[in-house]
DNA sequence: GTCTATAGTCGGATAGAC
DNA sequence: GTCTATCCGACTATAGAC
């Protein structure tokens, strides 16, 4: 305890205010956080918040920019991945069925783990139920790129094109069995018993829906043939 | 147009304003819904409020308690079908899997249709992601013992007790496959091209579930045996 | 850049006339 | 039962000292 300050100047106020903001926007949904909850949470004077980001409005858009960043840095290469293998000319089934089993794993992770995407999922989620002005923002430079990139490969594993309405509702239907678990988790765990989701929980989850989808994917093969 | 007064006589103020308060509570939330939107809605007085319900908080109540009822006289019958079925003992596999096609069918008549109960879905659905304090009355009056009839069906047709974790989890993907369409109705329209949930589109919906669902359990009772 | 103090607005609830 | 008027607290944003 040498000569310290009485506020910690790891980082510094604007920082601090937008890692609180993604925290507290998730928890309690825009309109209900207050200003005042924000800067309490981020351990900053209240005018930090249209000092640094013009007002409570340009602090969520900036809460949304910065999901959009980590978002695109946690998932992106994985999805990049995704799309090498796609260009490639010689894709096998077993290959892209992997490649999915990996994303859907990977999605799990991201959705279901108590780390800091969490809130990131909750605030995703909320503008999709109740989108805001800043909801194209995260559609464009996000979602769409990423759904785009599961509908093509979902779509080469049920041996149609990508545009096709059948691959565009078999990939919302892949997606919506790993979402209700973050959407209805109150739902779930008190349905299962869980008190929350651990590893074993998680796993649990991604087995079933890989078998899920595994089955999915199988059956409309058959259906074709 | 023979001597009318200027207020529409036909139904009392508290009746109006808990109709107004499902759309408005479901339109923008609780939070973010004032008491002066919701009067104004209604077409009451601001006092109608806390004398009627004791304030906003009473009228939210209410607006769950008229979920419910309507919830109940909706799905209700369809869910005492299924009881009285699965209670038979010669109850067939075919049987079952045509009660569970229904079953989505009305699920999802109920959550993509234009009509009243589309806001009902909407209060509900808001609930489970940020649970308040009527969420146990929500819960425990209609969601469980829904879900519970569900899981019996599923876990039926799956060859496997009500009470194992992979019924529960099986009806939770059956479920979120549905659910998908609702929370993220704005994802769902864009990356399809569609304007909104019209019969046509409702019909893909379900048959591109009932499809996936049939695929999980033949597959699940092939991973059996 | 960060603080205090305060302006200006809007929220929900109430008192009391009718 | 329904109205107007008003209270009081909480909200976001700003002004200005330091």
């Amino acid at each position: 305890m040498v000569a310290a300050k009485a506020k910690i100047p790891t980082r510094d106020a604007k920082e601090r205010l937008l890692d609180a903001a993604i925290c507290v926007f998730a928890r309690y949904g825009f309109e209900a956080a207050s200003t005042r909850m924000l800067v309490r949470e981020a351990g900053v004077n209240i005018s930090a918040i249209p000092y640094y980001f013009g007002g409570k409005d340009g602090l969520y858009e900036a809460v949304i920019r910065q999901i959009i960043s980590i978002g695109l840095s946690e998932l992106g290469p994985q999805a990049e991945k995704l799309r090498t293998a796609l260009a490639r000319d010689d894709l096998s089934e077993a290959e892209a069925r992997q490649l999915l089993h990996a994303f859907i794993t990977a999605i799990a992770g991201f959705l279901l783990s108590g780390r800091a995407t969490l809130h990131m999922a909750q605030i995703i989620i909320r503008e999709q139920m109740q989108p805001s002005p800043v909801f194209n923002i995260l559609y464009e430079n996000m979602m769409q790129p990423m759904h785009h990139t599961v509908t093509r490969l979902i779509a080469f594993l049920l041996g149609v094109d990508a545009t096709t309405q059948d691959a565009i509702l078999c990939t919302h239907t892949v997606l919506g069995q790993l979402l209700i678990f973050k959407t209805h988790k109150e739902f779930v765990l008190r349905s299962s018993g869980w008190t929350g989701y651990g590893e074993e929980e998680t796993a649990a989850i991604v087995s079933r829906i890989i078998r899920n989808t595994d089955a999915i994917i199988a059956a409309h093969k058959g259906y074709q043939s």
